[in-house]
DNA sequence: CTTTTCTCGCAACTGAGTTGCAAAGTTTAA
DNA sequence: TTAAACTTTGCAACTCAGTTGCGAGAAAAG
């Protein structure tokens, strides 16, 4: 599937900019990434345009957003085509180099709620050094 | 253990300020609070005094730190000796009322790592509806 | 081809967190 | 007890992420 049949599919309306935005979105390095990453990576294009892309996109389930726990907002492409499988993994967080992984086959625990508590969404997220920086700064 | 005792316990110098931003603290009614939380509540003292003393008293493990994923701080009073008791523990992030409670007796279970990652802290939140809100607003 | 609707970039603003600095307060030591 | 040294506080200013209003330009509808 073209990135502009993905785009149409999913109810978007195409455009030279949304076309660009995603082409990036899906070809990056890093797993989880955030509006400034893009910000670097797509410097023509505004701030203002990439977050409201990106809300689109996310409103479209084709990228799902990720807490961190870092206060910046994270975003994360949707591999499933449910995307109820998208949300219900664990994160890892790095503290020196700030990317966040998806344990994308490691699925949360659950944990016995109060009464009454109706829950919608969970994060689990485990911050620590990961295998790239332990190696490098140890 | 008198409010004063504990922060001179905790090696902190005792102030005027000091004593009233941790009398409020320990008496409000929310589990979890944010800078904006006590600057509403203490409105004479200024927001970066407010979190040079949250600082402080979270390095001392007075307060320990929350991420709820809400993109701002938030802070808890310790009510354990043990500060490694303090963490680890399950939160409730109310998606309508914006609070965050503690469910200090459900600890969090553990997953699978990958090799070599170095695990320091985990956040586990639910976000959901409270009971309170469940019942109000239904 | 014209009208209507949508998209984009600019500028400006919000809110949380953070810092430098000088004034006020506290401690130390003569 | 008083001067010097140090700490704490409030103010102002700034950063950074997110967000919004608006007008110009692009795309779609008729």
């Amino acid at each position: 599937m073209s990135d502009e049949e993905t785009l149409a599919n999913a109810g978007i309306r195409i455009t030279a900019v949304r076309t660009m935005i995603w082409k990036q979105v899906r070809h990056q390095t890093k797993g989880v990434f955030s509006l400034s990453d893009l910000e670097e990576a797509l410097p023509t294009v505004d701030r203002s345009t990439l977050f409201r892309t990106l809300t689109l996109f996310s409103e479209a389930h084709l990228l799902h957003n990720v807490d961190d726990g870092s206060g910046s907002q994270k975003y994360c492409v949707c591999h499933h085509d449910d995307t109820r499988q998208c949300t219900g993994h664990v994160h890892l967080t790095c503290t020196r180099c700030h990317n966040t992984f998806c344990l994308t086959n490691v699925s949360i625990p659950p944990v016995p709620l109060p009464d009454g508590f109706i829950p919608e969404e969970t994060e689990y997220v485990v911050k620590g050094i990961c295998l790239h920086c332990a190696k490098n700064y140890k």
